[in-house]
RNA sequence: GUGGAUGUAGCUCAGCAGGUAGAGCCCCGGAUUGUGGAUCCGGCUGUCGUGGGUUCGAGCCCCAUCAUCCACCCCA
């Protein structure tokens, strides 16, 4: 019996993997840019530290999470998401102490769910996190960082911007009580799961996408009603400066996110061309994670983009071909093979271009036929006339241009001034 | 977790009152024995998702199962 792919699991192979590498390279970049560090973080956590910091209330924590027992009984968890691993991992390792990281990191998240195109169990997040930053200037920061890598991928027509304040922890409540004591005599409008949230997560009605509940929050009270002053000063300050930066946005008062350690700013980019699947990314502030897992309270914000939707929307969006190698060296007869090899590896080394090695065996049509199919842009020919001359013959297969003998050396500095090496 | 659709060659798909599988693309070779892309010629490729059942006979009918897709849900 042939073995198969775990439900929910991808492979991702080339030349898809290219338009990953791609897409990972620009993203980074701008991270990088903006003076973000990385931070490798461990895949499996405690499962406490999910309950806590996600929140036990979270369909995520309640019935998303891939949970085990490791051999001492001890509750484990794949991360189901970044953030609370970071923040646990700068805790530990004392970085937020007097200091102010801006970190990024990248890497496979898991959660149970029915998989579909653009969700599946295991997913590739780009997430970034900063601590110590009370400001709004943060808030924008991250946003603006995220405007820059879409754009930059081509991405921003197909991409939009929402965001929301959901204020303050003590906002909520008092708010979450007002639209409870709303809600609770227009219980038969609701639909199933916001009855069951009435109780568990009162906020996450305001989302949903069920027509009769949408009626029935017609005249709910609002969320923005119940602002403090600061948090209406700091959403102020955010938009301010996403104004005058020209990033698009919309204000979405009904945007709230599915995990509990937010507050104040949150926002969201989503697109209409993935269907169901149409967030591509998430994040905000969350100024009382760091406590709450047993810090001491540091302001912090971050986001995280999900890789595989905006992989997918570049794929749907955006034409590329991506060239396996940038030289094939092709060889005529094998008893010129060890020269070619040799040809190979020096116009790799002096050029830093991917110099495909020669393919003994095959003919010169058939070699040159894969070098066209591989994308190549020059094939690079080794044989007894070359080998004669001391020249090796190089080819333009994507230019009207004339086959020329050269010497090694004067191949490797004319390839040199063209092309970076793909990867 | 709920509802629905679909699974035939590497890819896109055809196949029919149930009679034992086909096309295009791809790939390989040749025309052109040291030159790719176009054209022409020839060739290779199949547990018909898997397991069971009905039948003389199943890709087609029935049951189960697995996977994918769509929507719900969920988030990134």
């Amino acid at each position: 019996m042939r073995s198969s792919l775990v439900r929910g699991m991808r492979d991702i192979l080339p030349p898809a993997s290219a338009r990953w590498r791609e897409v990972e390279k620009t993203v980074l970049g701008v991270l990088v840019g903006h003076g973000y560090q990385e931070i490798r973080l461990p895949l499996i956590e405690g499962t406490e530290l999910f309950q806590r910091g996600v929140g036990e209330a979270t369909d995520l924590v309640e019935k998303e999470m891939y949970s085990l027992k490791d051999r001492k009984g001890k509750d484990l968890s794949l991360r189901p998401e970044g953030t609370a691993g970071c923040v646990r991992a700068c805790i530990d390792g004392g970085l937020l102490r007097g200091r102010t990281p801006r970190l990024w990191y990248q890497g496979s998240m898991f959660r149970y769910e029915r998989p579909q195109k653009g969700r599946s169990r295991e997913f590739s997040q780009i997430g970034a996190e900063a601590f110590g930053l009370p400001g709004p200037e943060l808030d924008f920061e991250l946003v603006a960082m995220l405007a820059q890598a879409f754009a930059e991928l081509g991405l921003g027509p197909f991409l939009r911007l929402e965001i929301n304040s959901i204020g303050s922890a003590q906002d909520r409540e008092r708010y979450r009580a007002a639209l409870v004591s709303y809600l609770k005599p227009l219980v038969e409008e609701l639909d199933g799961d916001s009855r069951r949230r009435l109780d568990t997560n009162p906020l996450r009605i305001l989302d949903s996408k069920a027509e009769s509940t949408q009626r029935a929050l017609a005249h709910a009270p609002r969320l923005e009603d119940f602002l403090n002053e600061t948090a209406e000063g700091h959403f102020a300050a955010v938009r301010r400066m996403l104004d005058s930066a020209g990033i698009e946005y919309r204000v979405n008062r009904r945007l709230v996110r599915g995990l509990d350690y937010y507050n104040d700013t949150v926002f969201e980019w989503v697109t209409d061309e993935l269907g169901a699947q149409a967030q591509v990314c998430g994040g905000g502030r969350y100024d009382g994670l760091v406590a709450l897992l047993g810090g001491s309270s540091t302001p912090a914000a971050g986001f995280g983009i999900g890789l595989d939707r905006v992989v997918l929307l570049h794929e749907q969006c955006v034409a590329r071909d991506y060239a396996e190698v940038d030289v094939q060296c092709v060889v005529v007869g094998e008893e010129h093979l060890t020269r070619a090899l040799a040809v190979a590896d020096e116009l790799r080394r002096r050029t830093g271009l991917r110099v495909l090695a020669p393919a003994a065996g095959a003919g010169v049509g058939s070699q040159l036929r894969r070098a066209d199919r591989s994308g190549a842009l020059w094939a690079v020919i080794v044989g007894g006339d070359e080998v004669e001359s001391g020249r090796i013959s190089l080819k333009w297969l994507r230019e009207r241009k004339e086959q020329t003998a050269l010497t090694v050396d004067e191949a490797a500095s004319l390839l040199a001034s063209s092309g970076d090496g793909g990867c």
